[in-house]
DNA sequence: AGCACGCCGACT
DNA sequence: GTCGGCGTGCTC
């Protein structure tokens, strides 16, 4: 018998099927369409929207899929049974079922991809789990266990005791079952058993011990607490100092920690264990959340001032009338205080609040401040959270927790009565996902949310992106301004030193210019820390023969390869290739090697020559690494335990400190000669962001921007504070080569490892769509990076009007595209990636 | 995501 | 001459 007959013996069990009951179900890949189920009847009272059903894919993928709809249609081709239901509630709300049906249009990807995206991989359980016992479970006797529990589950825990582990599919041959996620779901209800998958994970939630009176005495019973005395004895002096200790601390707070009562009474652990023994105390356990665990002094409203009154007080009003606001407010100017009060205002109103921060701003920092006003009302969620942590958290909000404060994918998470979401810095680059699907823009998509939801919408930034901006221009968002610093506080005083004439003069040392070195000097001397910015990691980004110019290249990719002196090699950032160093150019045998241009780990090799004293820090993608690694290094120069900070993007973003001096900027040039319509806009809002990290609460700070192009306009304008001149300008230009935020882009990348298969896909994707849309298609281009991780490269872009008619249209198009390049014979290996709006 | 089917290198 | 490398396509 072939294998498929065989299956086909497991799948048709209902005979046949005239008006069954069908499920189509959202499964976590990138799949193009929804599968479609049947239903077995005894499953049917327990479907709903939204509930998982564990299903069958292929010859043996096990899933939880989504039930997103229940029909009688039965579908042309042959179905397969769900095998069972795994919730009795929806996991995932209406709403979220609808915002990921406004992602996947809009961004053209699939249900799919929005469900592996927004699920945490506790919800997904994808494949074999493995069944183990669970870790305080003792061996017991076969009898008694046959006594205890069910026939099926005696013999799966039975078989547990002797071989430690047992798949899914394992136990399922062993009781010649259909389905045993019953089975599961009860012994896991019991305790007795445990799913590896969390077991890999290796979450333990933080447990704290406290203590409690034992039953029957009570706390506000007097006679009962005349009996315990009477049970310690009147000998026991330190006993009975610490039940006193503990009836006070009682009366001070509903339940006491075993290592306060320790402190108050005194005593260590033997002790408490005497009086557990006398039957006085006992002790339990409570889970402690990680924000818990934050021990802070509370701190008390302090007073917003007049400005940011009433830039809160016309939030309120503009909310009002359902309008999304737009904070634009200059850095130290308090933006965050303002939200507090917001997010006060709303879940006063028993609303939950979104707050939506980039990854790599949620320091400690912010978090603990934000505690301090809300305390445990407040989650936080992020990349760096585990599966348990992160379904933990997804319980959590569907259970109401007043405030989410996440990163972009904070966004998925099921609300129930959402009523304001605050995007801070909106104008960062990372609320675009970039590379795996969904390519969503949390900003943008945070805005149809607030729709959605019929919620309410901030987005708040010292340097919006000119997308918002011009939307508040426009009038579709308000506009509401902070213009003045926090605590009257002057903007830091910024200065530009022109790099060229620092040569001619001879004034250079190395990368530094006589100048930045004196400021730097005089920072130190006068106690103060500084921060210096350059957006490029490594040593150097090339690696080049004197003679010929060669450089050394990726392999895999179409860039050079950054010298890193640390560990002594070339890497691709691309890729993440790693070679030695070449003794001699490939090209030419010259052993002439130089490395040109420098990234943070050269600034720092060569200040510690000239600040021989000063201790330097360097914080980049090569030393966070790891969990704490960024709040670690941001701690201690917060501490003071760091002079000088060096690093790239990263020491822009969400920091905040007393004591800087300086920030220097060291080469602008960078920046502003980036090949991307974006790059003013960008070098704009990095220099003006790292700038204001200087001389906050203190003093006026001190900024130096290193350049050769020292005339830049946005230099100038960063230099003068001058937005209003940096967005007219900017705006002008976009408006005439048709960039946004006046057009729509969509750029269609296609990949092929094989160069000539390539051009031949995107010279017909190109001719497609240039049939259909005309001139609004550009391409097909090189793009300057043509080459990565094995892949060629070669871009469409597609510039739209701002009318919705059209964007569908070409999304419809772009869709057709893809079927028929699909269908297209000679062109297997064919990827063709989709983003919408891009970055 | 798995997993099976299908074409090119180092082996008995 | 084969075993197996992973590259490609499909799963309701």
């Amino acid at each position: 018998m072939s294998a498929s007959s065989l299956l086909d013996l497991f799948e048709s069990g209902g005979g046949a099927e005239k008006k069954g009951t069908y499920v189509e179900v959202v499964l976590p890949l990138p799949l193009a369409k929804l599968y479609t189920y049947s239903v077995p009847f005894h499953l049917k009272e327990w479907l709903q929207k939204g509930v998982r059903v564990e299903v069958q894919l292929g010859r043996q993928g096990r899933y939880a899929g989504l039930v997103y709809s229940i029909t009688e249609e039965k579908p042309a081709y042959q179905t397969r049974p769900i095998i069972s239901v795994l919730d009795d509630f929806p996991v995932v709300t209406e709403e979220q079922f609808r915002l990921w049906e406004w992602m996947s249009t809009y961004y053209l990807c699939s249900m799919g991809e929005l469900m592996a995206a927004a699920l945490p991989a506790g919800l997904k359980l994808a494949g074999e789990s493995k069944l183990l016992l669970a870790e305080n479970y003792e061996a017991k006797p076969w009898m008694q266990l046959h006594q205890e529990l069910p026939g099926d589950e005696a013999l799966v825990i039975e078989q547990l005791q002797k071989k430690r582990e047992l798949s899914l599919s394992d136990i399922q041959r062993m009781l010649k079952l259909k389905s045993v996620h019953k089975l599961v779901k009860s012994l896991l209800d019991k305790q007795l058993v445990q799913l590896k998958e969390e077991l890999q994970e290796r979450y333990k939630p933080k447990m704290e011990d406290w203590v409690a009176l034992a039953p029957p005495y009570e706390l506000n019973n007097p006679s009962s607490i005349k009996e315990a005395f009477d049970v310690i004895g009147s000998r026991a002096h330190k006993q009975i100092d610490t039940l006193m200790a503990f009836m006070q601390l009682g009366r001070e707070q509903k339940e006491v920690r075993k290592k306060e009562l320790y402190e108050r009474a005194k005593i260590d652990s033997a002790l408490l264990k005497k009086l557990v023994d006398k039957g006085i105390f006992s002790i339990y356990q409570k889970e402690l959340s990680r924000l818990d665990d934050y021990d802070g002094e509370a701190e008390g409203n302090y007073a917003l001032s007049e400005q940011q009154q009433q830039a809160y007080e016309s939030c309120l009003q503009h909310f009002a009338d359902k309008k999304a606001v737009l904070l634009h407010g200059v850095t130290g100017s308090g933006k965050t205080q303002v939200f507090v009060e917001l997010m006060e205002h709303y879940i006063g109103q028993g609303q939950q609040v979104l707050y939506l921060l980039p990854e790599i701003a949620l320091t400690a920092q912010i978090v603990g401040r934000l505690q301090k006003h809300f305390g445990d009302q407040i989650l936080v969620y992020h990349s760096k959270f585990n599966n348990n942590e992160r379904v933990e958290i997804w319980r959590a909000v569907q259970e109401g927790v007043p405030i989410i404060l996440g990163a972009r994918s904070a966004l998925l998470l099921p609300f129930q009565s959402l009523g304001l979401i605050l995007v801070d810095e909106e104008h960062d680059p990372s609320y675009k996902q970039q590379d795996p699907a969904p390519r969503y823009n949390a900003r943008d998509t945070a805005v149809f949310m607030a729709h959605l939801h019929g919620a309410n919408i901030l987005l708040g930034s010292a340097t919006p992106s000119l997308e918002s901006y011009q939307n508040a221009l426009e009038e579709k968002y308000a506009l509401v301004q902070l213009d003045q610093r926090f605590g009257g506080l002057a903007l830091p005083k910024i200065e530009i030193v022109d790099l060229g004439e620092q040569q001619r003069e001879k004034r250079m040392h190395g990368i530094f210019s006589g100048h930045l070195l004196d400021a730097l000097k005089e920072t130190l001397a006068n106690g103060e820390q500084a921060i210096l910015f350059q957006n490029r990691r490594g040593y150097a980004p090339l690696y080049r023969c004197k003679s010929c110019g060669w450089t050394t290249e990726c392999k895999d990719c179409d860039v050079s390869l950054t010298y890193h002196k640390y560990s002594n090699n070339l890497r691709c950032h691309y890729c993440g290739y790693q070679r030695s160093l070449p003794k001699s150019c490939d090209a030419c045998g010259s052993h002439e090697l130089e490395i040109i241009g420098f990234g943070t780990e050269k600034i720092e090799d060569e200040l510690q020559i000239f600040l021989p004293d000063a201790r330097l820090e360097r914080m980049d993608w090569d030393t966070v690494r790891g969990k704490n690694g960024h709040d670690r290094l941001i701690n201690r120069f917060a501490d003071g335990q760091i002079d000088v900070l060096i690093g790239t993007q990263m020491v822009t973003k969400g920091l905040d400190f007393d004591n800087v001096g300086l920030v220097a900027v060291l080469s602008a040039d960078q920046m502003l000669q980036f090949p991307d319509f974006r790059a003013n806009e960008r070098a704009f809002q990095l220099m003006t962001q790292v700038a204001g990290r200087a001389g906050r609460k203190k003093k006026q700070g001190r900024v130096l921007i290193q350049a050769y192009q020292a005339e830049h306009e946005i230099l100038r304008e960063v230099l003068q504070h001058n937005f209003q001149q940096f967005q007219q300008r900017e705006l002008a230009e976009r408006r005439s080569f048709k960039y946004p935020p006046f057009q729509r882009l969509i750029k269609i990348q296609f990949k092929h490892k094989k160069r000539d298969q390539l051009l031949m896909a995107a010279e017909w994707g190109a001719k497609f769509l240039q049939s259909r849309l005309g001139d609004r298609v550009l391409g097909p281009a090189e793009p300057s990076i043509s080459r990565v991780r094995t892949y060629y490269l070669m871009d469409l872009l597609i510039k739209l009007g701002r009318g919705g008619k059209s964007l569908r249209a070409a999304k419809d198009k772009i869709r057709d595209m893809q079927e028929l390049l699909r269908q297209k014979d000679g062109l297997s290996g064919l990827r063709v990636v989709i983003d919408v709006d891009p970055y």
